[in-house]
DNA sequence: TCTGGGGTCCTAGGACCC
DNA sequence: TCTGGGGTCCTAGGACCC
């Protein structure tokens, strides 16, 4: 019988602040952006701040009517990034068989691992405490047989909670829950579910495969159909197949001069192409998005037979892309740009390259051994060093 | 209230080939 | 004269997650 373990760290980034500013403790926290950011959403709440009804996503501006005065902070992902890895060694050493999913979660498979560390809700326990002791934050656990259940069971007693689901007790654990537990249905499928009637899992449970997918379409009918009978998803355990990168930008105001738009671009192309050489990656495939005053959102994308060579020719294409979509007039309040089907650079990497670009090529990855020894240096081509 | 940023996966349709 | 079926690659958009 398989194990496995939900590990959720409680409240991550605004329990790293209290953690680092005694001051904040007991207090509302409120990680994302300072009272008067325009357009910036809480990333974190504290658990004092949620008693206020301040929850992840919810714009700056509405925090603060809600919390006044909640400390606000823009937030320090180095120092999380830094706190998360001593997380996850200590996760690593209750299993060799770690997935993390994101900064503050994992899973770990702990199957088989109960004649040496005792019962699994033992094994919790020692995992809970070790990273109280040893990082000063609190985490919350869920135990199942399979990684889906385990993740949903880590949700039932937060914070600091821990939540066991015993070996075929997965389909009772299931159908009582309401159908909002369901991980995976977000906000539309809510309220699908609230048009059908379906309040609970159990009311999920009750319907035929077929009629699920006549409602909900062929891959996910059946994802419902399997999450209400407490069975995996298959999903998690497969390799990743595509990888992408992207970055963007929400303005404060709303632009309407083509210029600023474009030197926006120009820098979140040195954003993907430091990216790009840093992680070893090269890409045949650009995207680009624009999102107007209305909050309509268009994007578009093209593959090339040559992958992405320097900062220029990233920004050539993406500028092409980007007269083909912008509609002049329109108030544009976010620009992005991305990578797609990423591959990793091999070595027989510059021969598909054109070797007109091979100076530009060395020289931006000179300014990138530079950047990365000297973080502070910044060093930056052309278009925006004037300002 | 007025909606971040960085990702993954799914769907539907078009183009092209055999 | 009109039109099948399958496979692959690509694009646009949407839903969802943290």
């Amino acid at each position: 019988m398989t194990c496995f373990i939900h590990a959720d760290l409680d409240a991550f980034y605004a329990s790293v602040e209290q953690l680092d500013h005694p001051e904040y403790r007991g207090k509302p926290v409120i990680v994302g952006g300072l009272p008067g950011d325009r357009r910036s959403v809480v990333s974190t709440a504290s658990y004092e701040a949620r008693q206020f009804g301040v929850h992840s996503a919810m714009p700056i501006v509405q925090a603060v009517k809600l919390c006044p005065r909640g400390i606000y902070l823009r937030g320090n992902m180095e120092r999380y990034r830094e706190k998360s890895a001593e997380v996850m060694a200590i996760f690593a050493d209750f299993s060799p068989d770690l997935q993390q999913l994101s900064i503050d979660e994992a899973f770990l498979d702990i199957t088989g691992m109960e004649g040496l560390l005792g019962p699994s809700r033992a094994i919790a326990e020692k995992l809970k405490e070790r990273i109280r002791r040893e990082t000063g934050l609190t985490v919350s656990v869920g135990i199942a047989s399979n990684k889906y259940i385990a993740k949903i069971a880590s949700g039932m007693s937060k914070p600091d909670g821990l939540w066991v689901v015993p070996p075929g007790g997965e389909e009772d654990f299931m159908r009582p829950l309401p159908a909002g537990k369901i991980w995976g249905a977000g906000s539309k499928t809510q309220e699908l579910f609230k048009k059908h009637g379906l309040k609970t899992c159990d009311d999920i449970f009750r319907l035929s495969l077929d009629a699920l997918t006549a409602l909900f379409g062929k891959a996910f009918g059946l994802f419902l159909y399997k999450a209400v009978r407490g069975e995996g998803a298959a999903s998690f355990d497969e390799d990743r197949g595509s990888h992408s990168m992207s970055a963007e930008r929400t303005f404060p105001y709303d632009l309407y001069d083509e210029f600023t738009i474009e030197t926006a671009l120009f820098e979140i192309c040195q954003t993907l192409i430091w990216r790009l050489l840093d992680d070893q990656w090269q890409s045949r495939t650009v995207s680009i998005k624009i999102r107007y005053e209305d909050f309509s959102t268009e994007g578009a994308r093209e593959t090339s037979p040559a992958a992405v060579s320097t900062l220029n020719d990233l920004y050539d294409r993406l500028l092409h892309l980007f007269h083909k979509k912008y509609q002049k007039g329109r108030g544009v309040r976010l620009i992005g740009a991305g990578l797609m089907n990423l591959e990793t650079a091999g070595v027989q990497q510059g021969e598909l390259f054109d070797s007109a670009n091979d100076k530009e090529r060395q020289l931006e990855q000179t300014i990138l051994g530079i950047n990365q020894k000297f973080p502070g240096a910044a060093l930056r081509r052309g278009r925006t060093l004037g300002e």
